[in-house]
DNA sequence: GTGATTTTGAATTGATCAGTACAAAATGAG
DNA sequence: CTCATTTTGTACTGATCAATTCAAAATCAC
């Protein structure tokens, strides 16, 4: 019928995804873009919108992504309070990787960047908080069935306090906590539970 | 000598401040701040010298302010729980106020907007780390002097849990949680006390 | 091969970016 | 008043912004 493309939409969507996660979205150009995933202007505005459309599915990737890292560690056979745990570590140890040091989460910088002028991005935002929300208070709940987790503690408020606690963590290691610092305050937040 | 200046300098920084603190760094044009401050491209750029130098003077200002509201808060003479319940709640009733709803805290969006790419607003940003963290700690202690703390428990890292609660509460409303939530969370992270 | 269709690259759009040049306006010192 | 000094407003710099235009290149159905 017609030309083929020459490159993967999926792949474009994550080289794109990786610029505007270390550069953020103000700070990321057209031609980041072009350079990043190695794509013309003509092909970027020919497969997307727009750069906030591009954004949007790059941001839709890595939640996506971080989305099944987090399903795979919650559906696994640890205790739960073992699974918080070792979800905070992670993101202790992400915010002090020497490669990717500084880029913090793309999440959490669009909810600080771009979410309040932004409706369609907030709402994406809010819809996976929701998403992320109900994975951890069923985890929680199971948890309190096993009985690793006291049954009368609020599961939801705990997922709140589980998700509060990976962006707080993330904010005080961009503000210039130490790695030790924010390992205490892990372990402070695991004591709710 | 020579003519005067017509207009105040910190009365420029504070409404330069507020552009910043409403629409982020990269997103505030120096139109924009010609229009937030009422003075001409000229005006700033003799009495500042650049953007970057504006901001950081800005921030500077912001810290300051809001630095003072938290000594007060500290040197009043609640018990220090209730002083970190008011602190946690503050912020909560700032994140979910209707006229300057969505801004944040300059703080907390610098550190994830800015502080990565800026080796100068990083280190402020560290700096102003370390003041609330002294602060609070020290109020952490005199509290357990008082017995209202349990004594075992390691001041500083309370402090760094403070500071933390307040990132994850401020991150956590940018994502769309609701107040109520947000007040289970800070009633959560009090139970460390 | 031919034609319909799509992708691609290069050039370009007008707008806006941060920052500067420069002369007019405003002041106090003498 | 006159002069030296500083601020101010306007116009402008070259660079870069997101996005578009358009024709050449590439493909498949036929």
């Amino acid at each position: 019928m017609a030309r083929p493309r020459k490159f993967d939409e999926g792949r474009a969507v994550d080289a794109a995804m990786e610029a505007f996660w270390a550069t953020g979205y103000e700070a990321t150009s057209t031609q980041d873009l072009c350079d990043a995933t190695g794509l013309g202007r003509s092909s970027i505005y020919n497969t997307f919108k727009s750069k906030h459309d591009l954004f949007e599915r790059s941001l839709a990737r890595y939640m996506e992504r971080k989305n099944g890292e987090l399903f795979e560690l919650l559906e696994g056979d640890l205790p739960v309070r073992e699974k918080i745990r070792t979800l905070l570590q992670r993101v202790i140890d992400e915010e002090f990787t020497r490669y990717t040091d500084g880029r913090g989460c793309l999440v959490v910088n669009t909810c600080v960047e771009v979410s309040a002028h932004d409706p369609s991005v907030a709402a994406s935002l809010e819809r996976d908080y929701g998403v992320r929300l109900e994975a951890i208070r069923a985890a929680i709940e199971s948890g309190q069935r096993d009985g690793d987790i006291a049954p009368d503690k609020d599961a939801r408020t705990l997922a709140h306090l589980v998700i509060a606690s990976v962006g707080g963590l993330r904010v005080s290691a961009r503000a210039g906590a130490d790695r030790a610092a924010l390992e205490a305050v892990a372990d402070a937040a695991l004591g709710a539970f």
